[in-house]
RNA sequence: GCGGAAGUGGCUCAGUUGGUAGAGCAUCACCUUGCCAAGGUGAGGGUCGCGGGUUCGAGUCCCGUCUUCCGCUCCA
């Protein structure tokens, strides 16, 4: 499908996503907020497209797993238990000669080196660079991934909050609530779509690494004994969500995890890449989390998490299989892999080969000329399909530019009323992708215009 | 945060040895055309990232700052 590759294709993206009101820099005329973007008016109908597709993928057409929507803000304990105030606030040190940064704890020694740092004790004078070898460390700082902030109207310690460095906290937080209210029974998955902050240090790539992103997660509870079956079954289970997105196989792969590369929380660890103009990165991740969310929280919140199964009279914490995609980056994958250009008689037809499902508008209205009697009758056709699709209407410059424009954006149906119309009460409806047209009466084109466009 | 590069109308850029901004595309209007980026005429739109300095005068020199891009940690 899109025959267009490599980096200069990627950035006719980011300015096509700019231009046509996909993607804009956030506080943009203050100068940026740095690592922000807002979704503009086709941006955020293609995201909650995207969003919408996997929540149907996920929990409507599913008969095991059920939705929740988590608070950004939760308890501060919530993320001592999970890990992340020790494993994202970690001091990291640099060499002042080859300008490296390790963390203390992954310094020969690391261990009573950070002891020594935690009791203000710390000398590095003789600690030699694992990179360099030269003795030129400087002291440690702390890098927090984490942002924090104050809840209520005194900053003192005891009202410190972060801003959630992921979503499924809130899912093993209301694992027990969720599971009886909803009588569910191993294994089941609960799902969720929501907002992340993390204070990356090297953000970038456009939207493919922000500090506030959307993730979609879904955290799947099991048997300790059924969770090697499961990880890898939905391994295969999001390989194939994601093709049916319309990103092409060729250009996804899995790529496991090394023992020391995986998050402090995982057993097990698989990337599902995607082969972005900038290079093959990672967008979603399959992770074994084991029975570590749920032990801790129990551990922490002094709460029984454990499972009764009624059937085999045992108790026990369940086990987790999560699968985890950043929206932005599915978006932008989206995007990468729907962009097509191809040859013109005035040079290049840029094409989003969107998914009909997926694209922002499905149908653009268009009357042939801007003559008051044809603006007339297309308003009147406009307003018929309104209520059934997301949908626009241009009336300004030439019918070939302005199929230009909507197959710029993905609309994949047009409709063009034309002055037989008048008095046939009949429109043209043309295909972005076959560029074929096809005559339909006006009382019938709802319908017709539901079959070309397929499934939702 | 550190090193390197860059920051001029919506987009892509030009702007000579400092003299108060241009082009193409895009947008809009009118005329023409009437099914795949046609043509003509015209219009709107930028105090050149921001702040300060040097100068009679700065987009053009200096300092600071912010942002973006490429590397170093990380991960959705």
């Amino acid at each position: 499908m899109a025959v267009a590759a490599g980096p200069d294709v990627f950035e006719k993206l980011v300015s096509l996503a700019k231009r046509r009101g996909f993607v804009f820099p956030s506080s943009d005329i203050y100068g940026g907020a740095g690592a922000t973007w807002d979704f503009g008016p086709l941006g955020v109908e293609l995201k909650n497209n995207v969003k919408q597709a996997w929540w149907r993928a996920m929990v409507q057409e599913r008969d095991d797993v059920v939705g929740i929507d988590g608070a950004i803000l939760m308890h501060p304990r919530v993320w001592e238990a999970s890990g992340h105030v020790e494993n994202f606030t970690d001091p990291l040190v640099e060499c002042r000669n080859c300008r490296r940064r390790f963390r203390l704890d992954e310094l020969p020694d690391g261990d009573a080196l950070t002891t020594a740092w935690r009791s203000n004790a710390l000398d590095l004078a003789a600690v030699a660079c694992p990179a360099c070898a030269e003795k030129k460390l400087a002291d440690p700082r702390r890098f927090n991934l984490m942002f924090k902030t104050f809840v209520g109207p005194v900053e003192d310690t005891a009202s410190v909050a972060w801003l959630r460095p992921e979503t499924a906290q809130s899912i093993f937080v209301d694992f027990e609530a969720v599971q009886q209210v909803t009588r569910r029974r191993l294994p089941f998955g609960i799902a969720q779509i929501g907002k992340a902050f993390r204070n990356e240090i090297t953000p970038g790539n456009f939207i493919f690494r922000s500090r506030e992103f959307e993730q979609m997660e879904m955290q799947y509870f099991s048997r300790a004994a059924d969770a090697s079956r499961l990880y890898e079954e939905w391994k295969r289970t999001r390989l194939a969500w994601h093709v049916a997105q319309g990103v092409p196989e060729a250009k996804l792969r899995f790529r496991d995890h090394a023992a020391d590369e995986r998050a402090h929380y995982a057993a097990a660890a698989t990337d599902i890449e995607f082969e972005f103009p900038f290079g093959w990165k990672e967008f979603e991740g399959i992770h074994y989390r084991t029975d570590y969310d749920l032990r801790r929280h129990a551990e922490f919140s002094g709460k029984d998490l454990a499972y009764f199964d009624d059937l085999t009279n045992e108790r026990f914490i369940p086990h987790v299989v999560e699968t985890s995609v950043g929206a932005d980056r599915a978006t932008l994958a989206i995007l990468c892999a729907a962009y097509d250009e191809e040859p013109d008689k005035e040079g290049i037809r840029t094409v989003l080969r969107l998914r009909p499902h997926l694209a922002p508008y499905k149908v653009a209205v268009l009357p042939l000329s801007k003559k008051p009697e044809l603006s007339a009758l297309a308003r009147e056709v406009w307003a018929a399909v309104r209520p059934h699709f997301m949908s626009t209407y241009d009336e300004t410059q030439a019918i070939g530019r302005r199929y230009r424009r909507q197959d710029e954006i993905g609309t994949p149906l047009a409709v063009t009323v034309d002055f037989d119309s008048l008095a046939d009460r009949a429109v043209t409806v043309r295909d972005r992708d076959s560029m074929a047209q096809v005559r339909v009466p006006i009382a019938e084109l709802v319908p017709a215009l539901r079959e070309r466009l397929g499934a939702p």
